[in-house]
DNA sequence: CATGAATGAGCATTCATTCAT
DNA sequence: CATGAATGAATGCTCATTCAT
């Protein structure tokens, strides 16, 4: 694996698992196994390092949830397949995950980051808008649905993450109270 | 108003504003027209202060939920002045709610913080379980409910905090969601 | 007992435990039961209570020598009562004799507490002056004979400090040392 | 000069001027010619710091009393080449010499350094027990031996940082003293 | 005299960042 | 590109000392 990619792990596993403040540029070369000097060959700042994390992780979820998603679907399982996917993503990218938690809730989103961001999962909210003006979902403001939407999986995933066993019949759950609020009359 | 007020207030501002690492402690002592030495002497470390804040945060928080609850009356009202609350006393103490949550999503959180706060909002779940038991709500894990519930709040305040003027609407429109997604069959 | 002495006990106490510098004025007031702000009104400085203890200590400790010394007598008599009187004291005022040991190697000792101190064991000195003049014992410096005396002492203290079943035996050992090198021809 | 030494000398020449509680690590840094930080690059901490300069200081007296010991000579003259050997090794060097004294009575001295420190004049203690076995020397107790020999050429070093001019004539008084007390009938 | 909350200069230590090799 | 010793500003925290009560 190539030195940049190197880094790119070691970090995310360490602010995960000690926060920001708590981890240094020198700890991360550590765990990368590279030189102190190196990190700042591809990263011109900490802050850029950890900006870099969170939109490369957005991105590569953002494509998981892409593939097979059923474009011609009725809105419901539309849904159904994102819900499924963000699931099994944060799952099986639980530091990932967590890392989008915690940069979420800090300080360190730039404008620049939030926008580069929010135009990844636009056909999810293309959906959505759709969604609404043919009846199929109630209509409530976009981004209001957009938060709570948020809200929900990030509780259902920190759900599975304390429950691991009870992976399928959690998301089956949750979704089932998501949809029974969501949907048009 | 004595300084250990004066401390907290000061803190609580100055990390919603620019985050736990960025706010040095001579930055608090400072806004809070103290000397450098005198935070010290109410917390022990800076970690103590972050803990404490958090923890009379969600007190006052849970006592505002408890006025004027609606014992006796039917789980669907429970929950209603719940949320309405909630919401009420997130925006009226927007810092102290933005505070939480960055403090939830980060490694200062011990696991004494943890349980004493938890206990706070116990009277809360409580009438879930009824609720649940009777045929009110549907039934879910508690857990995965309290996660449900907690995300579903998060985003409920965090649009209201973005669109102020729609305070009212976007309480009744979430909560409905929340309710036709929970209520039993 | 009067404040100004519980705080000299509670500081002699701490400082041979801990070193100068790991013992705060905090922790003597609290140690000896009085307020912070006490030890200041017996005390002008930190650095003052340090000279007040050494000059005390050495005072009562030249007071013991004092009594019963053998005026008339040889000077190996005289000298033998001064040997056995210092180790004695040594031993009883165990915690004053490693103060004044750790004081004389720090920098606080001032030129005026050396003075002042001086002149304490001055009749000491003189029967060692009287002794070189009549032949009784070898004429050498007598700064040397003084610097050789202390260090003479020190040794044999901190011997039997540490192997304290010894302490007669150590005391005649030693002084015989002692005498058989200083001695007249 | 690598900076390592560079520190070691700095803080060696600062701590006998003005102490170990008056000489900051940032005096040091100063006085060194290097930044900050560098001092903790080669020292974890400012007691390690003052533990290095003690071993390696006590190793270097070591070093210069081997060379030309007289393996083989009547334990008088073993003695003598000791006595010469230090007070001259103290002399020459009587930064280190007291600031070897201050550690001595600091309670910075670990058990670790005692150890380690212990061993290297081991073979001066050899001699002095061959010379109480084959009669040359009084049989007293070893460490109460140790103990008076310590004191007695710290005495004489004192003394001769005093004076001076009185060098050669101070050691030759001072052995006198100890080996007139110390030698076999 | 006695108290102890308050002060603020000072300290040991950390760490993002640089740069000569 | 890569290294890692060096930098020095910044930080959390301590503590001798003051002073209003």
């Amino acid at each position: 694996m190539d030195k940049r990619q190197k880094i790119l792990n070691a970090a995310t596993r360490l602010f995960v698992e000690r926060g920001f403040q708590n981890t240094s540029t020198a700890n991360i070369s550590k765990e990368a196994g590279v030189a102190t000097g190196t990190l700042f060959i591809y990263f011109a700042t900490k802050d850029e390092l950890i900006n870099t994390i969170y939109k490369e992780a957005k991105q590569r979820m953002a494509e998981s949830l892409k593939e097979g998603f059923p474009q011609g679907a009725a809105t419901r399982d539309k849904l159904k397949h994102l819900w499924t996917e963000v699931a099994a993503w944060a799952l099986d990218n639980s530091e990932n995950f967590r890392f989008m938690h915690m940069f979420s809730a800090s300080p360190f989103i730039t404008n620049l980051t939030r926008e580069e961001v929010e135009s990844t999962s636009s056909f999810a909210m293309q959906s959505i808008k759709d969604g609404m003006k043919n009846g199929e979902i109630a209509s409530i403001p976009i981004d209001l649905f957009h938060s709570i939407l948020d809200g929900f999986l990030t509780g259902t995933v920190r759900y599975i993450a304390a429950n691991p066993s009870k992976r399928k019949k959690a998301i089956e759950a949750s979704f089932d109270v998501f949809w029974n609020g969501i949907k048009g009359e």
